[in-house]
DNA sequence: AAAACCAACTACACTGTGTCGTATATGCAA
DNA sequence: TTGCATATACGACACAGTGTAGTTGGTTTT
């Protein structure tokens, strides 16, 4: 997913529901040059068209929400990622992630340690 | 980097120094179905592009070579790679780490951790 | 009826990858 | 020395994903 697909997600996730219009008007406001509402459009089309976006008419207008939490997908997303990493890289990947691991502080650590033996 | 790439990385990583037409005959001897070999050239040339092999002229034919070894490329493949996901995911990435962690046998986990903390 | 707004569809650019055809240089063999 | 075989150079096209937007046609609001 690239940069303004993720700026759409991430307004979305804050609006929890929103019409193209909607976001359009947020992403512009806080952009160097505005984008036409077309291209959000098509942006909120094809994240509906991969299942990351409901739609729903209401009226004349779509309305748009995510089909995941963003936690959610933060987490299924970090977990594919994790194991793509680990798989193509195997140890090797393991040996950085475990220097990541070291510099965070104890406590930190420690609790997610824990977690991972959880579950 | 995609399928056809790799398979020539591997190839090369094997022989360290080959020619196009030997790459060719390697890969397409295994392959379903056979690919030309402009395609090839084409795919080692834009490999050499990205700093992945050298070339150098011998007689009439370039014979190209990895820059890097298997083994340290791996490296910097996994280290960029890990930094990416732990930077796109922060801790929901290292849990997930951890959970791969917890998953190997305490001994080999113990020498990965040790070589974290050294360097 | 005109202005505003909305979605559908189409299109184009750009990147990365896979796939080749054609053009051109060059070395060897007849 | 002429010409085949082989190598590289160059360019082209396809396809997917992403960003960008125009046009079209329909609905609502003024």
């Amino acid at each position: 997913m690239h940069e303004l697909e993720t700026e759409v997600m991430q307004e979305l996730w804050e609006r929890q529901v929103s019409s193209v219009r909607e976001i359009m008007e947020a992403l512009n406001a806080r952009a160097p040059r505005p984008r036409a509402y077309t291209t959000y459009l098509t942006i909120m089309t094809r994240l509906e068209g991969k299942g990351l976006l409901d739609r729903a008419r209401e009226g004349r207008t779509d309305f748009y929400r995510p089909l995941y939490t963003r936690d959610r997908y933060t987490e299924l997303r970090a977990h594919a990622e994790v194991d793509s990493v680990v798989e193509q890289f195997g140890e090797v990947a393991l040996g950085h992630f475990a220097r990541q691991m070291a510099e965070l502080d104890p406590q930190r650590r420690r609790t997610l340690q824990r977690l991972a033996r959880k579950k």
